[in-house]
DNA sequence: CAGAATCCAACGGGATACTG
DNA sequence: CAGTATCCCGTTGGATTCTG
């Protein structure tokens, strides 16, 4: 059978969905909080350390964005002084294999560029 | 045998090498433009109109960011008047499971939306 | 056609100080 | 502890105009 075939037209639908993405993980940050809270529940004090570079603004900022798209839920603690966690949700749990897919290239990326240090 | 064990610090590591991608293909963009190149050589004028949204400012620099890093080529054509062919180098080519994740996941997303809204 | 130049607005993000 | 408020800067990104 003769299957027209526009290849520009058949880029476009994963060029949408990629902005989608983006625009719910957009920033500096977003990804790697998202990759920590896949891996365990943390407190804020706990991803301020783990999200390394961060400010406490952002943090704050990028939480709440979060938590309006239902990737991770915040859970109040009832101790003094307030202690609060934040986990992640069954649907933020989706991302674990694009967290890992971002991780994994990293990790090759600078494994090529340290080879190419080496080599130049 | 005990192996002990740090959550916290297993995560570290993938944490970094999650920067390390986004500092790569940080901005609204680049990983479009990565995902169109993947898919096939593309005109400067093409991509304008592929990466739905951009100015052509933004996308020079862009162009030229992931030039830099070794992810895509610039080709100039010998016509008049003159014609560039970008086009994805082989090491531009290791995203393309990125990209791929990435655009699955907003499809996903994206269904979950319309979903919701005729639930809710 | 493929951009460079210019101007400008908006946002991202850091530092610090403060609050319940 | 878990933020909020404020200030401030650099970058991102859009619109428009200009060039080889």
């Amino acid at each position: 059978m003769e299957l027209k075939y526009n290849p520009v037209k058949d880029c476009s639908h994963k060029i949408l969905a990629i902005s989608d993405t983006m625009d719910i993980l957009n920033g500096k940050w977003k990804m790697s909080i998202v990759a920590c809270l896949c891996y365990k529940p943390m407190r804020y004090s706990e991803l301020l350390k783990e999200v390394n570079g961060i400010s406490g603004k952002v943090l704050s900022r990028e939480l709440k964005d979060l938590e309006i798209n239902e990737l991770i839920e915040r859970i109040v603690l009832n101790t003094a002084p307030i202690a609060v966690e934040y986990r992640i949700t069954e649907y933020g749990n989706s991302l674990k294999e694009l967290t890992n897919t971002i991780a994994d290239w990293g990790m090759s990326h600078r494994k090529r560029i340290i080879s190419g240090m080496t080599k130049g």
